[in-house]
DNA sequence: CTTGAGCTTCCAGTTACTGGAAGCCCTATA
DNA sequence: TATAGGGCTTCCAGTAACTGGAAGCTCAAG
């Protein structure tokens, strides 16, 4: 198989994957003109990093993961651990964006938005210590 | 006021103003012996970025706000513009992360754990089509 | 006069790609 | 057979917003 099969196949762009060879996490062959050649199993990997990615693991959790999903003596509980800590970071993540988010509404909807220039969301930056 | 002043006063690390100066947000006099020289507006400047910044605005998001805040004549419409536009970038990716949070945890909810090394996480990964 | 803290600049690294340029390879068609 | 195109190759640079570290100047205290 060449790059765009797999990338069809994969969902992944053939940037990314020329990109997860570079950094070790497939190792596909070569043809004699010198292209890549993917076997099912790449492509098998590639699905399954493009999943991992997609649930947010960083690229170097993908690659415990992977390696984790080739070791077949490997124990359920590294894996889980990752991804209790991978869901860990992903809640934090959702209470910070909230905060954001309950501040912003707040000023948005205090803001009347229209021709004049005093506004609520630039006092507030400004350090007018009005929390409400 | 010498960098390390305004560090402690604006909350920000020194190492943010020198970049925030060199990316043109702040433009603080210099003394005789080349330090950095900052005065009140300059300090004031920078709390209202470290403040635009935790409310998750990009760096070019705050360089609008500062000139609006600047601006005398400005329209409170622009600035409730980019706020709401924010805000639905804030929504976009709370709503993503509450998705994977929502399929991680039912695959670490399903992982025994343990040291067997049979694992759903796994599976689901490796594309076991077995959407709960 | 020395010591140590604070300041300076500059370079490199971080994350995970992405865009673009220059150029080879392969196939189909005129 | 010549050529046009699309796909493939490598390499370099850029993204966002800093952060770490090295080498070296400045200043205040003892």
């Amino acid at each position: 198989m060449n790059i765009g099969e797999v990338a069809e196949r994969s969902g992944l762009p053939p940037k990314t994957i020329r990109y997860y060879e570079d950094i070790g996490l497939v190792r596909p062959q070569r043809s004699g003109n010198g292209y890549r050649a993917f076997r099912e199993s790449d492509l098998h990997k590639l699905a399954f990093l493009g999943r991992a990615r997609a649930l947010g693991f960083s690229i170097e959790d993908c690659r415990t993961l992977l390696d984790l999903y080739e070791d077949e003596g490997r124990e359920s509980a590294q894996v889980k651990a990752i991804a209790e800590e991978h869901l860990a970071v992903i809640d934090d993540k959702i209470a910070q964006l909230q905060s954001m988010r309950g501040t912003l509404a707040h000023l948005v909807r205090s803001c009347h938005g229209d021709d004049r220039p005093d506004c609520p969301i630039l006092s507030d930056l400004s350090g007018s210590g009005s929390r409400s």
